[in-house]
DNA sequence: TCATTAATCGGCATTACCTC
DNA sequence: GAGGTAATGCCGATTAATGA
């Protein structure tokens, strides 16, 4: 889809694009095969100098030079190209406070590898792991996650980013990561019911008892999200590449589904939720609220 | 609950193109 | 060349949605 791309240069929008389209030229080789460009003489030039940047720029896999080109709603279009370079990214938190709160679990996923890391054991690979990757997918990790992680660990994060809040937002699908994933059929199965919340709860029963099951369960669910962050950026990739003329030629296979390598104890979930309950029963309504 | 973000909108300036 | 039109970019204000 990069290659059908003419919106990341300087004084080309929507319109221009789709002009250049509606025109036959699809792809950027076809504007040195045409003799005329359907814009005036002063911007065919213009386009010509840029596309041969963006050329080099593609050869290179310099996809900064895409991302920062690109109009914040088409940085969708990065992931068809670079989507072998994508790391799927979900953390979890001991809580909303910002200022006091500690990372507890972060997954990781890469379209073959599903990494966690649990701080106390192995957080601090985290920083070094996640530069090996160019493009990041996340569920509101604009707002959320990337901001936390900077934070936490003092570091800047370069990686060019597509948070799927905004992209699927755009193509109708609200009501959070769950919500979403519920409206594409997607079944947690016996994670299913948990949400951010419980994960807190969660990462409390470890901290203070040593449960393995809690730990096993917590990695489990944040595994589950970066898995289903494939499945949803690959949906709503093919949907955004259906309102281009390239539906037939760009749409990418969704991959299998991998195996989670942790194990969700949802005897142990129950129980959870009836101590949560019996407390206040302030995990009853909060399941009734959206978000995740 | 609250900070954060993108989307949206309107207004304005700039630039390029087209027509006469 | 002048004037009109279209497209784009930028800015600020507002709104809606989300995370654990």
């Amino acid at each position: 889809m990069i290659e059908n791309t003419f919106c990341h240069i300087n004084g080309v929008g929507k319109k221009i694009e789709a002009r250049l389209w509606h025109a036959g030229i699809c792809a950027w080789n076809d504007v040195s095969a045409a003799r005329e460009l359907p814009v005036g003489p002063s911007a065919a030039a213009w386009i010509r100098s840029e596309l041969a940047v963006s050329e080099k720029s593609l050869q290179e896999g310099r996809i900064g030079y895409f991302s920062r080109r690109l109009p914040l709603d088409q940085q969708w279009r990065l992931f068809g190209t670079f989507r072998t370079r994508t790391a799927y990214l979900d953390i979890e938190t001991t809580g909303l406070c910002r200022d006091s709160n500690r990372i507890t679990t972060i997954a990781l996923y890469d379209g073959t590898h599903i990494r966690c890391y649990v701080n106390g054991q192995n957080l601090h690979d985290f920083p070094d792991d996640i530069s090996r990757y160019d493009l990041l997918v996340t569920y509101n990790g604009k707002s959320f996650d990337i901001p936390f992680i900077e934070r936490f660990f003092n570091i800047r994060m370069f990686q060019a980013h597509i948070d799927l809040r905004h992209l699927l937002a755009g193509l109708g699908f609200n009501g959070g990561l769950k919500g979403c994933e519920k409206q594409m059929g997607i079944d947690r199965k016996e994670l299913d019911g948990i949400d951010g919340y419980l994960a807190v709860l969660l990462w409390q029963e470890y901290e203070k008892t040593g449960s393995l099951s809690a730990l096993e369960t917590l990695m489990a669910y944040n595994a589950e999200d970066t898995v289903n962050l494939e499945y949803l950026i690959h949906t709503a990739y093919n949907l955004k590449v259906n309102q281009t003329p390239f539906a037939q030629t760009k749409a990418l296979v969704r991959p299998d589904r991998p195996r989670i390598p942790f194990a969700a104890h949802s005897e142990f979930v129950h129980r959870i939720m009836e101590k949560s309950f019996a407390h206040g029963a302030h995990y009853q309504r909060r399941t009734d609220e959206p978000g995740t």
